[in-house]
DNA sequence: CCCATCTCCTTAACGTTGTTAAGTGGTGAT
DNA sequence: ATCACCACTTAACAACGTTAAGGAGATGGG
């Protein structure tokens, strides 16, 4: 049977947690798939639309992003459970938010066609609708870059970080170490992010509602 | 006159605009340097360590962004200059976000020291100013990737999305569209940045001082 | 003044990478 | 039986990051 670019898309991620994205190279997926690496070029034009089919397809398979929020339910807290849907959907996979990040979607518009509908079903401004989610969605991937690159595995915490703090720690008073490490995603990045994703959504209804 | 990694990370900025990140070889910045590729190392111990020293470079060219906060001021202004700042930082140099995020700055701590023990002073708690300064830097950093990732270079359209937005034009109904097309930072990147900044900090007011 | 040492660079080379060119076997239609 | 098309292979390329070995030039102690 013939590969598909979904196929291929689908080994580059299980090859992801393995090798990290500077390992993820042609050959190796090719060889994942029984088959050598020009083969590939056969599906795509090159290594950016793999990268760009990849990211396409985390997406797809996280199929509970693109259900119709619940009517008659809070839309904040249908957004806050989308974005954690979307924050654990990159961390599945290391790298998982840097393969994402300024990836072209290959065939998805957006998950949030159903989402933009009934919020302005809702009566919302259809502009406003967009600049939030598109903030939230900025939000979301600028803080699992950032955990990724402390946590290059889930629960592995780079050491450069940890000893750089021991160093400031000689240096600077406790409370603007405490400010500091908070301002770190070192502690307990669950909680971190929930406390971002509180202060946007404060902030997104005063300014969907304004 | 011997090489410093400051001179390294220098040309490896000012090349990028030209050539971009995926453009951007060893050989390309030694010959920029007048020298051959593995003169560079001695003094970086490979690619990843020039590319940390890039981004703390980036940072410390912005010495605006170390200021402290002028005493009797909003402070919430005072972290929106910065948060513009930091943007213009990255979208001074081509992938400028892209080469910022994730890297481990190799001498400075943070620029935010300052804000710290502003904050702090001002009576906040150290922790939730932490955070605060956190979410506000992640979405500055998500948001300028994927202006980027949209503009290339500034004012230059990457293709694709134009195309896309055509194509969505025919299926979707109009107010849906225009969610769509505010959920891209497409029309008005400025603007989109300032009204996401806004909920951002909206948000922040109010979780800092509840 | 000389020799040794250290610094900073060069030349040469290695294995790997993304990618292209050309060819090959199999399948299905005419 | 032949043709054409699909999906791959084999072979090769230039370019990349990186390492090993060596060499010119300054520095400094005896």
């Amino acid at each position: 049977m013939a590969l598909s670019r979904q196929d291929i898309a689908r080994a580059g991620l299980r090859l992801l947690n393995d090798v990290g994205l500077n390992g993820l190279t042609l050959r190796l997926i090719a060889q994942e798939l029984g088959v050598k690496a020009p083969a590939l070029y056969w599906h795509l034009k090159n290594k950016q639309e793999l990268l760009d089919e990849m990211a396409t397809q985390m997406y797809r398979d996280r199929d509970d992003l693109f259900d119709a929020p619940v009517k008659g339910g809070d839309w904040a807290e249908d957004l806050a459970a989308r974005a954690r849907g979307f924050r654990r959907m990159m961390l599945a996979y290391r790298d998982g938010a840097k393969v994402f990040a300024g990836t072209f979607l290959t065939d998805i518009v957006t998950p949030n066609e159903n989402v933009y509908k009934f919020l302005i079903g809702e009566g919302f401004d259809p502009h406003r609708v967009g600049r939030i989610t598109f903030t939230l969605f900025t939000y979301v991937i600028g803080f699992t870059i950032e955990e990724q690159a402390v946590y290059p595995r889930p629960g592995e915490l780079d050491e450069r970080y940890r000893e750089r703090v021991d160093t400031l720690a000689e240096r600077i008073d406790a409370p603007v170490l405490a400010a500091l490490t908070s301002s770190l995603p070192v502690g307990d990045p669950d909680q971190q992010f929930e406390d971002g994703l509180e202060i946007v959504l404060t902030g997104m209804r005063a300014w969907l509602t304004r």
